[in-house]
RNA sequence: CGGGGUGUGGCUCAGCUUGGCUAGAGCGCCUGAUUUGGGAUCAGGAGGUCGCAGGUUCGAAUCCUGUCACCCCGACCA
């Protein structure tokens, strides 16, 4: 391939738009195109790198005996109800109708499509189990897109269904999978991936993990323990806390706490410090639903990831009305309207002198003590993990907060489709089972992203030579030498003959400094460099993209040179990808 | 959905507060010349109904109203 022929132009300015690196890049290195919000076409480059890291996914699900399919992208609505996700999810799914006025949806993900397309195969236990999968567009009408190809409204996915006869087998599968996903970001180039325990929200089902790419321009955050292996989404992490009770127990007084009305305010007030306060947190559903009081150590933030699952359902926070009963700023346990459901966090629990609201304008309790002044409480875990926190792994105050971008998820599903849908099959005996079902994503275009988020310097991205766009990179600085034109065109032509992958910059009237520029936004990890003046003395040059190489070489062993760095560069990723 | 911001040639932006002749600059693009080892120089040139629709006015990129799009923060999110 020769540059001047590429389709896409590069910039020297960065977009304004863009607030990462990964999106500035892409966009200055011709790889992406805005289309619409959340929406974009990939220029060659991007089409290469994703193809890479398509086929790098393949050939790691072929490993792990998945077989490949093809759902369709527009799917019929009563496939979905068939699940109740035609219903329960919200508007990230784009619903819409056909010209007869059927339902119909863009598929947002497969597991109905999965169960519907293997549903009259698996009917016998001697079927399992198995595992297809595909890699294809989805369509999430996300409310908020950003940051690129990194948060997007279509997007390719490589989605995977696993179906088992057993628990136990489901989860041997998943521990194959868990293997096959570290070996898949060790080959394109992130070994730096870590699995996290996460929360499986709208997919259903028990135990999952999120694969994040640690980095701070990442959406989600992440509980990492820095003395065990403890990493978990903020979302599922478990919060502990250990409380003192700093003031001796005293009385049950009212206080008149004129216009204090954040627990901050109040503590500083009172004098009392915001560990031994208890606020107050108000959810609900929907404007109109019954209120969700938290009860909650002052300094602390409710996790309404946690909080919706212990209601059973998602909740917000709520709008608090005057006929409600609930005087906004001043609430406690103490004096509440009856419909109201009353959480208490773990973090009161042993507190036995607290700053609480009275449920009456301008008036705090101090001394409140739960059991004494309430009644006995069952405490539940709703607080958010903190930096410094207890792990509740192995114990220490060790819990540090990353950012990271989830780049896949594992999840096991059980019987939740299997059940909805009736995929079952006959056993051993005759006797009708449910199917039990695992399924597991990978991003493509968010992990080609998120390689450049972070593998880049300030000129562009750095590829990791397994998923490049090309491998190597030639600049011709003189093409209107004739000898130095010459020799590279031949050198190109063996290069190509050799199968390797060279994107060549033979154009006339590009000073150097311009094709570098190039060569870097294009970020292939191998740079050959032939010019008049090396070439006189019987040289090429031969750099890395990562500047880790510099070297001149002979002329003539250029090719030999170029091979055995490539196989450098892929001996480096490979030491990382376990068996 | 709530809050904030921005829409001016392909890109980055100025001009708008305080309305006034043919709407500017840099980069990019085209032609020619001179150049050529880290984003060349000179000369000439193409390209914009100032997001769109109304309104105010003798006159609107500029003021008002509406609308659309995009960006940021939040909510939401396999």
């Amino acid at each position: 391939m020769k540059i001047k022929n590429l389709v896409g132009n590069r910039f020297k300015e960065r977009p304004s738009d863009c607030v990462v690196d990964s999106h500035a890049l892409m966009v200055r290195g011709g790889y992406i195109k805005n289309v619409a919000n959340g929406i974009f076409s990939l220029y060659p480059p991007a089409k290469r790198v994703t193809r890479k890291i398509e086929n790098i996914i393949r050939e790691e699900m072929d490993r792990i005996d998945g077989q490949e399919v093809m759902f369709p992208v527009v799917l019929p609505g009563s496939l979905w109800d068939e699940s109740g996700r035609y219903q329960s999810v919200g508007d990230e799914l784009l619903r819409f109708k056909d010209r007869s006025g059927s339902r119909m949806i863009l598929g947002m993900t497969h597991e109905e499509a999965s169960v519907q397309l293997v549903k009259e195969y698996a009917n016998s236990y001697a079927k399992y189990p198995f595992m297809i999968y595909q890699i294809q567009t989805k369509f999430r009408d996300e409310a908020r897109p950003r940051a690129g190809l990194i948060r997007v409204r279509e997007f390719t996915m490589k989605d995977a269904y696993s179906f088992h006869t057993s628990q136990e087998d489901l989860e041997a599968y998943y521990q194959k999978c868990y293997d096959s996903y570290n070996r898949i970001f060790a080959r394109c180039g992130i070994p730096e991936v870590v699995a996290v325990a996460s929360d499986s929200g709208m997919m259903g089902g028990s135990v999952s993990h999120e694969y994040m790419l640690l980095t701070p321009v990442g959406e989600d955050s992440i509980a990492i323990c820095t003395e065990c292996d403890y990493r978990a989404n903020m979302e599922a992490a478990d919060s502990i806390i250990e409380n003192e009770n700093l003031i001796p127990m005293g009385d049950l007084t009212e206080v008149h706490t004129p216009n204090e009305k954040t627990i901050e305010d109040v503590g500083n007030f009172l004098k009392v410090p915001v560990t031994q306060t208890c606020k107050a947190v108000v959810y609900q559903k929907n404007a109109d639903d019954a209120y969700v009081i938290v009860f909650i150590r002052g300094d602390l933030d409710v996790n309404e990831a946690k909080l919706s699952k212990l209601v059973g359902e998602n909740i917000h926070p709520a709008v608090i009305t005057e006929e409600s009963g609930i005087v906004a700023g001043f609430i406690g346990p103490k004096g509440l309207p009856e419909n109201v459901t009353v959480f208490f966090d773990s973090s009161l629990k042993g507190l036995d002198n607290l700053v609480v609201g009275a449920n009456k304008t301008d008036y705090h309790f101090t001394g409140f003590n739960i059991e004494r002044d309430y009644g006995a409480v069952e405490y539940v875990d709703a607080a958010k993990i903190v930096e410094g926190g207890i792990c509740p792994c192995c114990g220490k105050k060790t819990i540090t907060v990353q950012r990271g971008i989830e780049v896949g998820n594992i999840f096991q599903l059980g019987t939740k489709y299997s059940k909805s849908m009736g995929l079952t099959y006959l056993d051993e005996n005759g006797e009708t089972k449910d199917a039990i079902m695992g399924c597991y994503g990978i991003g493509v275009g968010r992990m080609a992203a998120s390689v450049c988020e972070v593998k880049h310097d300030d000129y562009g991205p750095i590829w990791p030579i397994s998923i490049a766009p090309w491998e190597i990179h030639m600049c011709l600085l003189r093409a209107d030498d004739a000898e130095a034109k010459a020799f590279a065109d031949e050198l190109y032509g063996k290069m190509n003959n050799n199968g390797m992958e060279v994107l060549y910059d033979d154009r006339e009237d590009v000073r150097p400094g311009a094709m570098f520029a190039d060569a870097d936004l294009i970020g292939a990890p191998i740079r050959v460099i032939v010019g008049p003046k090396n070439l006189k003395e019987g040289l090429v040059e031969i750099v890395s993209r990562d500047k880790s190489i510099s070297m001149k070489v002979n002329k003539d062993e250029v090719i030999e040179k170029v091979m055995e760095i490539r196989a450098e560069m892929f001996a480096k990723i490979n030491e990382k990808v376990s068996e």
